[in-house]
DNA sequence: GAAAATTAGTTACCTAGGGTAATAGTTAAC
DNA sequence: GTTAACTATTACCCTAGGTAACTAATTTTC
């Protein structure tokens, strides 16, 4: 398979600026929507957890914290263990997570126009496959 | 197909970060790969040439080309038009990128396997598509 | 139950990588 | 022959993330 990385790394630069563009006008990136996505899918979470979930480093998201925290999409709550910081979207957050949700699935559905069904599937399948082998291999060292 | 571009870019960095190791044995990575490939799949070529396939900024190419002719990997070579500058592969170039063309066709071999060659040449497929219909859309504006 | 080890988060500093705007030199257009 | 366009470069800025060192809190160990 000559030649896949290259196809699949070409495509990135334009995916993510485009992603970028749209979420900029709620004041966002990807990198801080990856934040809100994993929130609203999983609830009040600790920054390990999700930097963990990322695979990057804890002032990654201790960063992301904070400026989602100054823009109030996101908010601390109380922890038993007090090491820890919880985090959860506040109504805000939600409301900015509903309206990016439709525009970013909506641009799903837009570029993958002329794809036919099983071509879709395929791909959508064998990201997780690639990134398990690579791990793997990580693994292994 | 919600959750396509979640999958595709949570590979992004696990697989970047591999193609950077093993291109880092060669003091190179990515970036400067790129460069190297394009050259030796296309010849001599002027900087706006490599700018403009990889839909970077002209100021990122000639600092690419910088640390390349540092490395005496490439080389100018004299031009008609006093405006441009030809770089073209120099030999240790052209050696080292047969050396990395082979690791990184390896890589791609191996992680894919347990891969069907259906699903493989799906997605092969799916990215200049994808990629078409974002620039389409870009167009549009 | 006190000391040691571990864990969560933060801070400071550094690096990679790329963009924008301005500029010099060269060529094309008229 | 003057103006416009083009190539490459420089200087400066931004985004994004990593590493190492640190604080505070909690577990583990003996």
């Amino acid at each position: 398979m000559e030649g896949f990385f290259q196809r699949y790394l070409s495509l990135y630069r334009p995916l993510i600026s485009k992603l970028n563009e749209l979420l900029s006008d709620h004041g966002l990136s990807y990198s801080l929507w990856q934040v809100i996505f994993y929130l609203n899918n999983n609830g009040p979470s600790t920054l390990v957890e999700i930097a963990n979930y990322y695979n990057v480093e804890k002032p990654t998201i201790t960063r992301r914290v904070h400026r989602l925290e100054e823009m109030q999409i996101i908010k601390p709550i109380p922890s038993e263990d007090r090491r820890e910081k919880i985090i959860q979207l506040t109504d805000l957050g939600k409301e900015i997570y509903r309206t990016c949700r439709i525009k970013i699935t909506d641009l799903e559905n837009h570029v993958m126009e002329g794809i036919t069904k099983e071509e879709q599937l395929a791909a959508y399948h064998i990201f997780p496959k690639l990134q398990e082998n690579i791990r793997a291999d990580n693994e292994r060292e």
